[in-house]
DNA sequence: TTCATATATTCGCATAGACGAATATATGGT
DNA sequence: ACCATATATTCGTCTATGCGAATATATGAA
């Protein structure tokens, strides 16, 4: 099977199921519950898509923690990832109504965090960039 | 110290810092992270005021589980009790403006999930309501 | 004071989740 | 084929969380 460049989104009941149910509302939240995977969610509401190394570096945390919290992050719907050579470009997926608004929510209210605030202006010094330098679409 | 009428809300991290934080946040998000508790917020979306013996009939839950996610909501800050008597009034406190986001997009939003509307409908049949049959303020 | 009711808390247990270190896998370059 | 880089997964461990049963506490009534 060709895995190179494939668009990757896991198979899980919360997919499944558009997370209509209670419960998968549930595992929605769950998936935010983790101050790692908000600081990722957080950054891919700035910048549409980023590789796991940009992550790393934006959020000086060790690469297996981005990692794992990605995996997460997948597997409940929230984000998906396209491979790109060696690079896994990941992106934000908000498909159901309700995550819609909850990130156009977060994407209003997470600006009073300075946390969150500083993260998005470590991820704006060029430098730190490595693998995306194009932000998705440039006109 | 009188403890009778007293208005009850937890002193935590969270409330002390108006979840102004990553981790406050996340601990919002954690306490959503659970059937019980949604379903819990969901009646309390619907009626302003509802008792721990209410819950536990409509939601058909050992009244321990109730008690517990109560004191879990409470400490996050999503709820408020008030004692009447024997009985303890829990209301919704979406205090901050994340709060008021979140809260904003559920009643929208978990009108589509079936369990949510069963429960609702269940809190409506009037034999089931045993300490509050004035919904908070009817004119 | 004694009892019934409403609610909260403790206890022991079982499962889930987070972590870093180490290791595995996938890709591209040489 | 071999190596370097980017990312994912496994492993052992630790802590957190959920559960029901039992118990404790608070209030009002008799």
């Amino acid at each position: 099977m060709n895995t190179k460049n494939a668009d990757t989104r896991q198979e899980t009941a919360v997919q499944a199921t558009g997370n209509a149910d209670a419960s998968g509302i549930a595992a929605l939240m769950q998936a935010l519950a983790d101050v790692n995977r908000l600081r990722i969610l957080n950054l891919l509401l700035q910048e549409k898509e980023l590789c796991v190394c940009d992550i790393e570096r934006v959020l000086a945390v060790p690469q297996t923690r981005v990692s794992r919290h990605l995996t997460i992050l997948r597997n409940s719907g929230w984000v998906a990832a396209r491979r790109e050579g060696r690079w896994m470009h990941y992106r934000l997926t908000d498909d159901s109504p309700l995550q819609r608004e909850l990130t156009h929510g977060f994407r209003k209210q997470w600006r009073a965090v300075p946390e969150f605030m500083q993260d998005i202006a470590r991820l704006q010094q060029p430098t730190i960039v490595c693998c995306d330098p194009l932000s998705e679409n440039h006109p």
